[in-house]
DNA sequence: CATGACGTACGATAGGTGTCGTACGTTGGA
DNA sequence: TCCAACGTACGACACCTATCGTACGTCATG
């Protein structure tokens, strides 16, 4: 069975705001939307009801407004969105990825921290076996 | 000026024969390409074209099989498609990338050291300041 | 010198995305 | 009651991408 697919980029800001403010009409989300990224009502109305075809989202529509949820939560989805990038780009490298992304670019403390404990983490794991 | 744009999916899969290969004529890409990944010959040549008119290639007619080159580094422009996900994806934040990168993910010991080391540099960096 | 292999140019196509406009139904308040 | 505001459904559109088919030129060699 095909999975459900990935998002795409205007999906991706639409379960952005879902997932801040949990189940959300059209409208909600409209106006929760950044103010760069405005764009009319019926566009959000349409992303949403294709997102609900390709099942991202659950729509609850007792209500005259209709409510639309996400189906998979931020964390399996951006998992997954940046699975798919290191593949398509990178081969599946991760490694590569990483030097990348760290190199050259401000990270604070907290970040670095963050980081190293990760990796210590991961570090212990791999001794484990 | 509008920078050069990011290459598609398929033009990166052509740009890494070439920075692999250097400068190569479309039969040469062509079978260079995975074997995952064939495509007609035409595709390949049509995507070289535009590739050039986007500006990512160069192309010496001189001979009668054209000679198609990389424009940019292979480095440089991975870079631009990391920070690009990165700002789509995260809205910029890096550091939830890294974790999201590092989490759950079989990184060997080369890997971690590598890692490790670039997060020192880093932060011997930061305290400079 | 004729012909087939190779090469390029260019248009066509199908599928996906992002954005709306329009038609139409419902509903709450003047 | 009735109408303006709100809501939904649906189709249209322009733009990209990825892929290929076809037309046509050239070149070497039998």
């Amino acid at each position: 069975m095909a999975r459900t697919p990935q998002p795409t980029d205007a999906e991706l800001r639409l379960l952005k705001v879902l997932w801040e403010r949990g189940g959300s009409t059209a409208r909600a989300v409209l106006e929760a939307l950044p103010a760069r990224r405005k764009v009319g009502y019926t566009t959000v109305l349409k992303i949403l009801q294709v997102m609900e075809e390709k099942g991202l989202v659950s729509v609850d529509r007792g209500a005259r407004s209709h409510v639309y949820s996400p189906r998979a939560g931020r964390g399996p989805t951006m998992r997954r969105l940046v699975a798919d990038f290191v593949q398509r780009t990178f081969d599946g490298a991760t490694d590569e990825m990483l030097v990348h992304l760290v190199d050259g670019r401000a990270l604070d403390d907290a970040a670095l921290n963050e980081l190293e404990a990760r990796v210590a983490a991961l570090r212990g794991r791999e001794e484990d076996r």
